[in-house]
DNA sequence: ATTTATTTTTAGACTTATCTAAATTATTTT
DNA sequence: AAAATAATTTAGATAAGTCTAAAAATAAAT
């Protein structure tokens, strides 16, 4: 089934949108996401219930069928190499990939993502911490911890971040902590929950604020 | 100046055909360039000349404008390094990647380019052996040889080809001459100009009209 | 130099995705 | 439960890019 950009644009928006909300997408919703009119976003859910890619009756909002979640996932897929392409690759930042992605994620190719995947040595996680669905669509969501609940004494990498605001991503170049960075947890200060952590640049103190926002896997 | 997909390819359409004809390029050659029909050029040209991207007069064909021509030249650098990408690190084949790259070729980015060139060490051709303009446009067109004028005895090494159809692509991969391949004349035929070649999977025979087609690199 | 053939342009129609404004259905409030 | 509000859908319009068929201009042939 050969889709327009626009079409796979709305299925990735009723696909993150279910996700957050569990049932059924309501047009607003999807008009908000999308950034157009909830009459257009009507339009558009009524073509692709025409084509079984979303379940839908009027007034009662859709969901995807499983053809569409097949689908949309692919998009998630591709969208989240390109995003490690991007910043393991091409040195961008944390903060520049997503809109670049966005466009990438519509190249269309039996083959490309991949290649690609292989290239990049097939990756778990994409910068944000957000798990890559495999090839067949199986998506591990294997609970990420946050660096504030790791045990004292235990170590971590680094596979993402939850806050992706501007001035969290320059405070964590500071201290040099990227995706893939090792930290070992030295201790913990029970007063305030900040941590004592080592870097590769020597023992660093990082408050809970701080700590509560980085996605590790344990080691 | 924001183009859509479509009026990209019309530009990058009308600036080969140019370079080709030397002339004005005419409506008909265009239609056939895009796969289209000679009355959506005419509406499409118009919208061009509006847009001061090409020279237009009724009935006298057109020609680019600077402007016009600058913008295809980026198109041009951007498929050919997607292009490279995709040949050295995807490992694709010749053939290929060019169907790839016409979409990859429309990404719109102040920054990817460049990146993406740095990534892949600033190469001076595409697979095809055609040059690949600088970020400001520049290309040097310098004199290729072909593999058939390389002297009895000579090495030279392979940086392109001249026909890149089908056929001839699947034929060279049978022959595992690929873009980089070392090739030694050993001798050459005076009643047919075929000549032996050394390549690393032995020694073989090439009829001039294959020779004819490869662009070489002298050692 | 006229006629014939070809190329190019115009006119009107179609598709995709969008919009506004009005109508309809669902949900809240009282 | 009726009235008011909010959400959703329909109807009609618009812009981009394409098409077919017909008209106009150019090029070729006799």
């Amino acid at each position: 089934m050969m889709l327009s950009q626009t079409e796979e644009n709305y299925l990735k928006a009723i696909y993150s949108l279910a996700y957050a909300n569990s049932n059924n997408v309501s047009t607003t919703l999807i008009s908000e996401a999308i950034k157009t009119k909830a009459s257009s976003v009507t339009d558009m859910i009524q073509k692709l219930a025409e084509k079984d890619l979303v379940h839908y009756k009027k007034y009662q909002g859709v969901s995807l069928t499983e053809i569409g979640q097949k689908i949309a996932v692919e998009i998630v897929r591709k969208h989240r190499l390109w995003e490690v392409f991007l910043l393991n690759k091409l040195d961008y930042n944390w903060d520049e990939v997503h809109e670049l992605a966005e466009q990438l994620e519509h190249i269309k190719s039996e083959t490309l993502i991949d290649k690609l995947e292989a290239f990049l040595e097939f990756p778990t996680h994409d910068p944000h911490g957000d798990p890559i669905p495999d090839k067949e669509g199986n998506i591990k969501h294997h609970n990420n911890t946050m660096l504030s609940s790791v045990e004292t004494g235990k170590s971590c990498v680094v596979i993402g971040i939850k806050d992706s605001s501007d001035p969290f991503l320059k405070f964590l170049d500071k201290l040099q902590i990227q995706l893939g960075s090792i930290l070992k947890v030295i201790s913990k200060e029970p007063f305030d929950n900040s941590m004592l952590v080592e870097t590769t640049i020597g023992s660093i103190s990082i408050s809970n604020q701080i700590s509560k926002n980085i996605f590790v896997k344990n080691l």
